[in-house]
DNA sequence: ACGCTACATCGACAGTTATCGAAACAAGGC
DNA sequence: GCCTTGTTTCGATAACTGTCGATGTAGCGT
């Protein structure tokens, strides 16, 4: 197995404060298909409720963490959790982390950042 | 058919300037079913490769305004481009206006707002 | 060693979605 | 009226996605 993380955006390492993660503001100009096809993932990992329903439990958790038995109660069975859970992960907009029976995720604070900026709006143009 | 848009965001009437559109920051605290099921659907709109680089070429374009012939470059048949723009406008991302011969399809600028203010980080914390 | 708990993976199934070609519709010019 | 151009709708199909139960794996406690 080794969970070497084969699918996490390539475009997560060199992330910084400062350097524009992976798009501009989707008003600025059009954009390529690359791009487009790397910002969709991001949101398509987001476009389902109970995805974002696990993503605000752990970014809005105590210490911006939480294990999965804190956050399992979502009406959808474990196995289902945990499935949506690695698509969260595959999309680098968690991060996990086992620490003896528990396993932990948080949040990539970077990633939220960037497409936050996607969506801003024309300054003032 | 009369097209009475029956598929428009139940919360997009009411969204002023300041008002809260939708949903909290996704940092704040966890979502409801009913918010993730809200918010959810504007993510799910632009998880899409072809509709990301057709909303970025609507939302780019000169007067933030655009003709389906002006965006029909993406590399899809002319109904897909239809059916994905009509996705965009379910979602309430897009509003389409008949001019003549063409149809313009524009930004709906709160829509935007709100999105990324879901993604806003905790300001300090 | 044994069992127990927490979590992940597997295999299967149902529902959804993206895509196309063909056809219908709308507006304008002849 | 009829034809041309631009756009949407229809019907079909292939691919993807969410969900589950069963099974596998890792660590802790006895």
């Amino acid at each position: 197995m080794s969970n070497a993380n084969a699918k996490v955006l390539p475009l997560l390492e060199p992330v910084g404060q400062d350097t524009a993660p992976c798009c501009p503001p989707l008003t600025e100009r059009p954009f390529s298909a690359e791009e487009a096809d790397t910002a969709a993932r991001m949101f398509k990992a987001l476009g389902d409720p109970v995805r974002l329903r696990l993503f605000s439990l752990v970014a809005s958790h105590e210490g911006g963490e939480a294990c999965v038995c804190d956050i399992s109660d979502v009406g959808v069975s474990q196995p289902t959790v945990s499935h949506h859970l690695k698509k969260l992960k595959e999309a680098g907009l968690l991060t996990s982390e086992r620490r003896g029976t528990w396993v932990y995720y948080r949040v990539e604070p970077s990633v939220l950042a960037a497409m936050g900026r996607l969506l801003t709006l024309r300054p003032a143009a």
